[in-house]
DNA sequence: CCTTGCTTTAGAGCGCGCTCAAAGCTGTAG
DNA sequence: CTACAGCTTTGAGCGCGCTCTAAAGCAAGG
């Protein structure tokens, strides 16, 4: 019940693509990656989970050389988890501001979509409806 | 009572850099930009609206091709107001998706926070307090 | 045995969005 | 008159995050 994955199946499983989790290997975000017999890389399950979490750190944002930074902590032991925890928090605030962000924009964006409905009511009023008054 | 400013002015009111400035004038996203007697950009009010519109479908992840496709409607005039509305709901869409991905990344995280939270107390109840039980 | 398709590595290449540099002109202060 | 600072243009350079290539090894199918 031990799963393991190929490069090729945690890629599906991820949407990573190959290149890109050889890439975070080579560079420090994934570390002790285990190999088969013939130097194949064999991801275990806590890789999978390891591997999700970066993408969330990714997906919200946070730069490389900062998820290499968490990364480094990690390996470094369980003495390093307030400095992680701080990390994640500093983190927290960077989405609380960009969400912030979005939704400050996204008003004005559909003001100006209000906007362009407006106009679009006046070109088709500009032509007047041939339809008859009565029946 | 017709404003004017110099790109110098523009790049403080924008936060725009003084390149940035010129290199979305060089790409097409800002046209018709007059100049003094010398050469030197000139920006009326409406430019400076334009440039703060662009930054926000900048800062909501529109990518340069797509504001340069926009700002060419734009320059067609009003009959491209419908295509124009379309691209902003296109562009919307994403927006919400985008602060749908932050919210769920969000949640892991903020768990990640609690988890390391309960290690840390782990950590301190591991050295017992010497606190004298009574008084 | 041979092809097809996977894997490995090291290193080069790329698209995006700026960012800077070079060379020259203008305007202002001393 | 001379600095010095700011403006112009064209074109090159850069940091980020991948993405791809080359050369070689391994494995399963016909």
């Amino acid at each position: 019940m031990e799963n393991q994955y190929t490069i090729q199946k945690l890629s599906q499983k991820t949407g990573l693509s190959v290149h890109t989790l050889r890439y975070y290997e080579r560079i420090g975000l994934l570390e002790g990656v285990p190999r088969d017999e013939h130097g194949y890389r064999l991801y275990r399950e806590s890789d999978l989970l390891w591997v999700e979490f970066l993408m969330r750190l990714r997906g919200t944002g946070m730069p490389i050389s900062e998820m290499k930074r968490f990364s480094d902590l990690r390996s470094e032991g369980d003495s390093t988890i307030t400095e992680r925890r701080e990390m994640l928090e500093a983190h927290q605030a960077h989405i609380y501001e960009q969400m912030r962000v979005l939704r400050d924009h996204l008003r004005s964006i559909d003001d100006k979509i209000d906007h362009y409905k407006g106009m679009e009511k006046e070109q088709n009023q500009a032509v007047p409806p041939k339809v008859p008054s009565g029946k």
